[in-house]
DNA sequence: TTGTAAGCGTTATCAT
DNA sequence: ATGATAACGCTTACAA
């Protein structure tokens, strides 16, 4: 592997010449940058990046921490922090945690230990102070409200697009309404909730907490909440889904089961990815590639303070409310 | 930040020691240990891991490329990657390439530049030749058949389950059969359209171009086949699906357009993704999660010669043929 | 068992 | 405009 060293041999300048024209430094004599550029072709030379990374203290890696990659919430924020890394010159190591805190941990580590520059958590497990204990060591960005905390984020404001979708049910005369979720915990998750209780409470509804759906990621979780619904005495007449995905499950399910939508059950989704078109799925949406873009560039811009951007949504009228 | 040099003036040993407890090598006295151990907990100190790799020239680091993330097949494909890279202590490196050939030699620089140990293909762009000239810098693994080459990979013999899918559906008496593709170029394409060609002319059946559709990748993609079925005055009577997404998409839209399944239309998908069983989809099961281990396993294991891995893949009759 | 010192391949500082 | 040389933080002969 020629290095440097040679190639200054090579061209008869030093090395210091070499990184020069490297690095398109300026004074540097045209003889000197050609005698130098041919001997990088003559041998096939390529810089040793550790080597970069350890002088310069820079390694052009941002850390994304998902819970999982194989499901299209994640998949969107990635497409969008992957472009704007392409663009930006940089690369993406990704962590797939399945929301095992040790492996949250793993990412901080490396951010501690410099192999990447920044880290962005689109979903956490971990505790908020634990985060706080590696924001000494670079840039974490998050994907939830961390307004009044010392550490950027991207986010929608989930109690207001949940108030949204539960006041759109509510003008269509919807007085039983439940919400399909992934996890209960988790920031984002919480706000939800909040507003749910909250929109329950204004409207004099009664909090039915069976109407709470937890463990929907994916479309097959479809069949599980159909499932549910139709041993209810008193199910709820609309749901809201938080992620397209599952909402599309639900839709197949009840068609073969002869459920009709949204007669008997009204579904109103989140994201609004490719298959709530296809399937004519109201629902809310969310820029999640525009958001993994924005997150993206929150990590590698050095401005030391935090920042805050709150993305907006829009509810997308379809059929199925 | 603390580096080796001041645990070592803390520890009142030489760096050589503290680096010899940190990698935990034997021959060194248990009080000197007790030392630097107390002066690495009083100090909170983590090793630069980039002068690390650049003194022992490894990083720990595998690289992915893939045409998309947000697509299922490569999904659950990195997600058994990410699975075996945790238990070995390797991160992953993921290129989204959208199947652009720049891209894709970004991810081969990376590896001659040494910033990763190995770089996993999944589905290329680029000529063979080109990855060719790559081999010297570090391993290099497909998957994709490629026996006889000097590349290692894990592979299904596509024209091998090709045969099978078609084979069954001629036994159900299909005799106008097509298939659905996300990409015509493509080793596996290719081979699959071998395949389709020969059991074609196997059975004195016509060549009909135009039951191959192409571009069919997402679940959303499956509108796209029906309408174009429902404008043929000879369309196919059963369809290869090359994903299972995809056969779900098409399965829904069918549904909406009161195209009975299998009677008017015959599917059979691939992967046995989640999704084919919540639909009932017959389907050819191709382990993907576990092609995703031994991927990796491939990409860090230094033998010398290629490995060549051959997946069996398996029928499973469900109701869609 | 321990330590000195030479690498690893760059970039950055500072003379010249 | 150019080149020594130190620095980056670690590993690893080699010596003791």
């Amino acid at each position: 592997m020629t290095n440097i060293k040679d190639l200054a041999k090579m061209a008869g300048v030093s090395v210091t010449t070499v990184s020069r024209v490297l690095n398109n430094h300026p004074y540097v004599r045209e003889d000197k940058r050609n005698a130098v550029l041919e001997a990088i072709n003559r041998s096939n030379y390529q810089p040793n990046i550790n080597a970069v990374h350890l002088s310069t203290g820079k390694s052009f890696l941002v850390g994304v921490v998902v819970p999982y990659i194989d499901h299209p919430y994640f998949a969107l924020l990635i497409k969008g922090m992957a472009s704007e890394a392409l663009e930006n010159n940089y690369k993406l190591v990704l962590f797939q945690t399945n929301y095992l805190e040790t492996r949250e941990i793993e990412a901080l580590q490396m951010l501690k230990q410099k192999q990447i520059d920044a880290l962005i958590i689109c979903s956490r497990k971990c505790s908020w102070s634990t985060i706080e204990a590696y924001l000494l060591y670079g840039p974490i960005i998050l994907c939830e409200d961390t307004r009044g905390k010392r550490v950027s984020s991207t986010f929608v404001d989930h109690y207001k697009s949940f108030m949204i979708a539960l006041e759109h049910l509510y003008q269509k005369g919807h007085r039983k309404i439940g919400y399909c979720i992934g996890r209960k915990s988790g920031t984002n998750s919480r706000q939800r909730e909040l507003a749910f209780k909250d929109f329950v409470e204004n409207y004099h509804l009664p909090y039915e907490p069976a109407y709470i759906f937890e463990h929907c990621t994916h479309f097959e979780d479809g069949e599980q909440v159909i499932e549910r619904i139709q041993q209810m005495s008193n199910p709820p007449s609309a749901l809201l889904v938080t992620s397209d995905e599952v909402a599309a499950g639900i839709v197949t399910c009840a068609q073969n089961r002869n459920i009709s939508i949204p007669g008997d059950l009204a579904l109103l989704g989140f994201n609004n990815q490719p298959i709530a078109k296809m399937m004519n799925i109201t629902t809310i949406e969310i820029p999640l590639v525009d958001i993994g873009r924005k997150l993206f560039l929150q990590g590698i811009n050095i401005s030391k303070e935090a920042a805050y951007q709150e993305i907006p949504v829009t509810l997308i009228e379809r059929e199925t409310v």
